[in-house]
DNA sequence: CCCTCGAACTGAACCGGTCCAGTGACGCTC
DNA sequence: GAGCGTCACTGGACCGGTTCAGTTCGAGGG
């Protein structure tokens, strides 16, 4: 049972190849009637396109690739990356086209996948992720001329296309807020500081507290899992200026810390507010429901896949900022007491 | 700068595409010096194969497809796809096959997918997920005649290769194990009745609760979110004949759960047992951390993708049963006060 | 010295589409 | 009714590989 081919078409119709390409394609060149009885042809018969043969005309693989270079424990535990793929996902189904994911080791791996599928034909373009301070992989992209799109901010993204959004001033925000309940030892408790989203978020948290004259606001750098919050969290809380608030980076840690706290006697928020970084599921399940930084992650990864789709067509190459993250207070920030 | 193709490998060594060919497929008919002069000619100008020519001839695509059929919310709730898909993509990049992902938003939309991919070529088999109870998927993709792993019990899976851990096993080791504590009013919280999954684990907690004689031992069904947990607890807890534990489906409503237990003053866990299907990170970070019933999903994910590639290869088409979830206590379960 | 055989390689068909240069028929105009 | 333009369609080259039937050549055997 051999897939029909427009041969097998072009044969039942008493027509060309040619025509039959003409007619499925929407292009001037045959009748309306002809059209119309290739068409049926093709649709009893189930007929399918073969992409192989199409993008061996020097058309589109119709694909776009997302290499994760994150160890697989990591992966499962924030739901970003999932909400960020559905979004991607999203926008990219409602052209057809399709995502190629692969989960790599290291950023060497995630250089050769890239490579192959370039090389190979196998995508138009991919997304970047996860950008490091002065990444390597940047110019090796760039080199490439594969089309991508990275997500961050555009002073690590070079050349690229980046879509981001102002980490800054919902650092800014936060600790305004907390300023304003009355804090003034506010700790935060950081990412990877490899990652250059860390990095400016750890930037502009020191600008603010410095442009506010806080006393004492120390970062603790983690990698992201609940038992480095956890142990971060209860550093703080022993040190003797003892912070009143804790902006965390994810989720997970943010409920680590909570957990903690609760452990240590503490009281949330009379004795420590906490603010999460992405809301989830999660932080509205624990009590109390933590106060979060939110962001509508799928719209982010859709915006990501709209530019690059652009890119790809050889339209749009701006930057796009995408909306900051808003502050949504729930029940684990008060005034300290 | 266009791709190097093998007619320009060819060129530069002075001899034919057919000997080019066969050099760099190492197969026989090219003498070893000319193969090597050959490859380094290859390698010197960046020659990647071309997937599409390759795919037009009969070969591989090289890729398995995965359409997920949730809505994005449910997505990002459980670690449980993450996990599978980084176990699938270990398999598959070991073998250079590319996992092609799709969000769907219904089971038409998922054999929409799998119908184009298939047609198209762009695929050489997928996995489905999720079965259904009398899934309208199994007869549809049995008739498209795409070799397909199915991730379920193999009473719902047709023809298909099933790939499948015994979760009544599981079922019955928790509900002994909380048995043998002292319990005698254990609840279900479970997931969405339609699943074939939920059905099994419903009957096996219904057959076990019987067999040990329990008094009552009620089920109620969920769609995972731990809203719906939360509020399935409360009903359990206030009912006159309150259990004294309780086995959750996922690990975000056993969370939300042990929150709903704490506001209503239940002590965790002398008032309430709780037990979670699937560790994640939140589990273990939750006070008191939650037993739970362990599987290793990346190790599932990689077994369906090498059950899929044999199959693919013409090889292996028996039944995979992978290793029943096993029961790791924590401190959420204990003696009945 | 001739014949045979295998190794090494060539040339061309082929996969399933796209697309361009033609071709023939028809209608319109002057 | 000759000339022209347009429409509908054909035939074939082409994309980048694979594969197979030949061809060439050198070594070995009788």
């Amino acid at each position: 049972m051999r897939r029909p081919t427009i041969a097998d078409i072009a044969r039942q119709a008493g027509v060309s190849k040619g025509a039959v390409s003409y007619a499925l394609n929407g292009q001037p060149g045959v009748s309306e009637a002809t059209r119309a009885r290739i068409l049926a042809i093709a649709n009893e018969i189930g007929w399918r396109p073969n992409i192989a043969a199409r993008a061996l005309n020097g058309a589109r693989a119709h694909a776009v690739g997302l290499a994760l270079c994150r160890p697989a424990r990591f992966l499962g535990v924030e739901p970003f990356f999932m909400e960020l793929i559905s979004g991607i996902e999203a926008e990219l189904s409602a052209r057809s086209y399709a995502l190629l994911l692969q989960v790599v080791g290291g950023h060497e791996a995630e250089m050769g996948v890239y490579r192959r599928w370039w090389g190979e034909g196998r995508v138009d373009g991919a997304i970047l992720v996860d950008l490091h301070l002065d990444d390597p992989r940047v110019p090796q992209v760039e080199e490439m001329g594969m089309p991508v799109v990275v997500l961050g901010h555009p002073s690590a993204a070079g050349s690229l296309v980046p879509v981001w959004a102002d980490d800054s001033a919902a650092v800014r925000e936060t600790v305004e807020y907390l300023v304003a309940l009355g804090h003034r030892r506010i700790a935060r408790v950081a990412g990877l500081p490899r990652l250059s989203h860390t990095a400016i978020r750890d930037r502009a948290f020191g600008d603010v507290c410095a442009g506010l004259g806080l006393d004492t606001c120390p970062i603790v750098h983690t990698d992201y899992t609940g038992e480095e919050g956890a142990r971060a969290t209860r550093r703080l809380l022993s040190s003797s200026e003892r912070p009143t608030a804790i902006v965390f980076d994810n989720d997970i840690m943010a409920v680590a810390g909570l957990s903690v706290a609760q452990e240590m006697r503490l009281d949330v928020p009379a004795d420590l507010s906490i603010v999460a970084w992405d809301d989830s599921p999660l932080c509205q399940v624990v009590r109390p429901p933590l106060t979060v930084l939110t962001r509508d992650i799928p719209a982010y990864g859709a915006h990501a896949a709209q530019r690059l789709l652009a890119l790809i067509d050889g339209a749009e190459t701006r930057p796009l900022e995408d909306q900051a993250p808003r502050l949504t207070t729930r029940g684990s920030t008060a005034p300290p007491a």
